[in-house]
DNA sequence: AAGATTTTGTTGACAAGTAAACAAAAGCGG
DNA sequence: CCGCTTTTGTTTACTTGTCAACAAAATCTT
């Protein structure tokens, strides 16, 4: 039984695995030329406050010479643009252009399309059992953060 | 509610991508190099039949061609070595060296850790309930493979 | 058996991201 | 205010893995 359970959630994280490598491959279908990384970068933009380059690393998980180079390219292609402020003559801060907030709503709206497609699924459990899953992928996740956590101070 | 749900999936999808990341990036803390993407070739020749190229990236979903390369890395580590049939002159097999052999065991030790810890996380909950995640968990696994396999077929 | 097609493994050019070193600015303690 | 430390962003060298082209072997068709 519990190792019935093991096999399960390994299946699960290999499905999202391969989730994320088809995307990260694939790239978006309907907004090709970004790839999914670029995506979630202007995801972030568009939603951090003053985001520079080293929230966008914090948010993505990823180093900061990584993400300073991949807005250079989306500023090459004119998705985002920089500002400063005068508090901090330091800092970088980036905006989305017209045309990013027009790939950041297209990523919305494919985002819904996904969770429209999960709803549907979702439809053969009852309230109650749906509240139960949430729970438990809830405190699962904790759990997984957790024990990351653990191997990193290691 | 079914808000909610989207966001608890894309948490622990998230908390998924941070393992994978994770791990990739800090490798195995106890087996040293070795990445977890060597790792998983290691497993997948120790439990394979007559494992060659092609098997082993269809295995992990990668090209053929990484596969090659990382063959010959652990070739170079003595980790594997090469083998033929003589069925066929033109399939190559792989099998684990002792000292593969040692890995593959080492790994499957770590595994076993990370199962008894998610043991102890899974006693929280009752038989029955850990029996409808599991299902759960499983539906929604096929539900996503059939996603994205409709992705790639666009 | 012979020719055409497919499968298999390898390679080179490329893309994405890391780690580490660095300069400039900011922050801090006296 | 001045020196020391930290933060921030950039760049360089490197690693990992993809894609596409290729040769050799295997398989299929007739």
């Amino acid at each position: 039984m519990t190792k019935n359970l093991n096999t399960t959630l390994s299946t699960l994280l290999n499905t999202f695995e391969l989730i994320n490598n088809t995307l990260k491959n694939h790239a978006e279908p309907v907004l090709s030329g970004y790839t999914i990384t670029e995506m979630h970068c202007i995801e972030c933009i568009g939603k951090i406050e003053n985001p520079n380059v080293t929230k966008i690393s914090q948010s993505l998980n990823m180093t900061r010479g990584g993400i300073s180079k991949m807005l250079k390219k989306l500023i090459g292609k004119g998705t985002v643009i920089t500002y400063t402020r005068d508090e901090n003559k330091k800092e970088v801060y980036y905006t989305l252009t017209d045309l990013g907030q027009a790939v950041f709503h297209a990523h919305e709206k494919i985002h819904q399309e996904w969770n429209s497609k999960d709803m549907e699924f979702f439809k053969q459990f009852e309230e109650k059992e749906i509240k139960f899953a949430l729970n438990f992928i809830q405190k699962y996740s904790e759990h997984l953060k957790k024990a990351i956590a653990d191997l990193k101070k290691e």
